[in-house]
DNA sequence: CTGAAAGCGCTAACAA
DNA sequence: TTGTTAGCGCTTTCAG
């Protein structure tokens, strides 16, 4: 800046000035200036700006992983939400900062705060850090975070209504004259334990008896959704359908099915949860429960600007919508 | 800091070193620093380091989207890509800032590299940026391409041999009895160009007669794949095969051909480009030539870190394979 | 309208 | 082993 300063023959405040479209700048100044600065091929360095003005136009977009660890960051879900979390930030003149956080330690979440690498953050999903996401939400306001609304909970969030989904799911089962559904998904994650609660209403509203050999709920990654459906089933236990509380883990088990002579609607429905794009593709194509991930990000980044202008929003739920392909 | 030094009762200096783990500061001085800091949630600002060091422990991942605009970076193939990348680049300590550039201006890459934001740059496909990129790469060396290599070229690049594979993907079609073979691609972009040639080189190898109606390769979009394929079925050209330069393309075509009527493979067989999740889930699943996307990204990155340390790598080239499934 | 000067938070000579 | 000090490149009072 000093040497385009010197060139035009002005002092640097005028060109940082002018530069930064200033008013006080008459416009053929600024233009002279500009047209050197462009000349000479002359950016303004944004870390010496943001030191100045503690702003840094970059938003940090993060993806905690915890106990489920082996979920890669390259899960269709997660790629997807980030490519139109990628369109709106991008669309306001904003950076993006990824950052995977696979297993988050302790303090984690106050140390990307501290850094202050980012004017805000996006965290896509709760993982198991409710926790740190409350304890950190308390004096930290420009942060959204994707997934469940859970009691007591003092940070902002959007998401769909995982309990409504689940619930959606097993009662389409149901009028589908399945009687004997299994659950596979780790109902360690708040997001996933509210689909399981929606599945759990169902049963007992259509009277289905609960078999708990059905209902595989702990100790579950996508990896292991194969195995899991492959146990159910070898085990023998009496079985019409599943709902999977992913996509991911619905396609394992569809494969797990076929593999052992199952057919897939007739002898074991499956229901899907994201209507990520795989599932229009699997064979059959996937019965699912839709979150829309496009409309997703736009609510949270329009939260999150809010945030950044000191409102303090609460969120957003989504209703889920229940696509009915083949596979059920 | 100067709070951290203060009630550590040292001066800034022996703080800055101490967290930095200069060899410096005795174990003891610094273990008791390190506590103050962590009891007060301090945490080195980054900025301010990096203004200072001009280094900012960051890796640019850009995405030019040129003519092709409407291929949105939820693209399977960028997002595959971006997740590997972004587990090669955590795992090496470095952070990432995501841009997508659509459509680029004359001077972008100047202007990303100028603003120093980052220690060094990826780039997810040359687009119709060659020009671009080799003026770039003259002053500029801490950059890696994902595309092809080109005649004259003087920046790093990793990539597929995109005319063997192109060549595989035809001269499967001929082994499998086909003799009627179109092409759907946009062979403005330089990979899909070289597909392309793969193709022709096939064809004439293998005496099919060449038929330009069945060669769509211009002002072509995945969106409009589709409608190409719908073209070919309506135009009532002979055809028994399709290439298509990428699954996304394919997958259109498979779904035109199906919503006239025409079997795939048995009326049609169609192999597609790149082995991206959907391949293994279309209906029917997807002959395709694998890029392996995992290796990519770790060469990219490799070859980048190479070049950060002052090697001039001339960057590499993967072997493409047929994967060879149900739809020829 | 323009310039001089202070300072954002950090690191690294240089000095002690 | 530690402290003093001079910037890194920018913005912004404050004083012309």
């Amino acid at each position: 800046m000093a040497d385009i300063a010197r060139m035009a023959g002005v002092s640097i405040s005028t060109v940082s000035r002018a530069l930064a479209g200033s008013p006080l700048i008459p416009d053929a100044t600024r233009e002279m200036i500009s047209e050197i600065a462009r000349a000479n091929g002359y950016v303004v360095n944004p870390f010496a700006r943001g030191l100045r003005l503690k702003r840094t136009q970059t938003i940090g977009v993060v993806i905690p992983l915890g106990h489920e660890t082996r979920q890669l960051i390259s899960d269709p879900f997660f790629l997807e939400m980030l490519g139109h979390l990628a369109d709106e930030i991008t669309l306001r003149g904003y950076e993006i900062l990824l950052s995977k956080i696979a297993p988050p330690k302790p303090g984690w979440l106050e140390t990307v705060i501290q850094s202050q690498r980012t004017d805000g953050l996006v965290i896509i999903g709760q993982s198991d850090q409710h926790e740190a996401l409350v304890s950190a939400s308390e004096n930290y306001e420009p942060m959204v975070v994707w997934g469940a609304h859970l009691p007591g909970q003092t940070y902002c969030a959007v998401g769909v209504d995982n309990e409504a989904g689940g619930y959606l799911a097993t009662r389409h089962l149901v009028d589908r004259g399945r009687r004997h559904i299994a659950f596979l998904g780790d109902a360690e994650l708040p997001e996933i334990k509210q689909r399981h609660q929606g599945y759990l209403r169902a049963c007992r509203e259509f009277g289905l008896n609960y078999d708990p050999r059905l209902d595989a709920r702990s100790e579950f990654t996508a990896e292991t959704a194969a195995q899991a459906s492959e146990r159910l089933v070898m085990s023998g236990v009496e079985m019409d359908a599943i709902f999977a509380a992913s996509d991911v883990i619905a396609l394992a088990a569809i494969n797990a099915l076929k593999h052992h002579g199952k057919s897939v609607p007739d002898d074991v429905a499956v229901v899907g949860f994201d209507d990520s794009t795989i599932a229009a593709h699997t064979n059959p194509p996937l019965t699912t429960i839709r979150q829309d991930l496009q409309k997703a990000a736009k609510l949270l980044i329009e939260n999150l600007f809010q945030r950044l202008d000191g409102n303090l929003t609460p969120g957003d739920t989504m209703a889920p919508e229940l696509v009915i392909r083949q596979s059920s």
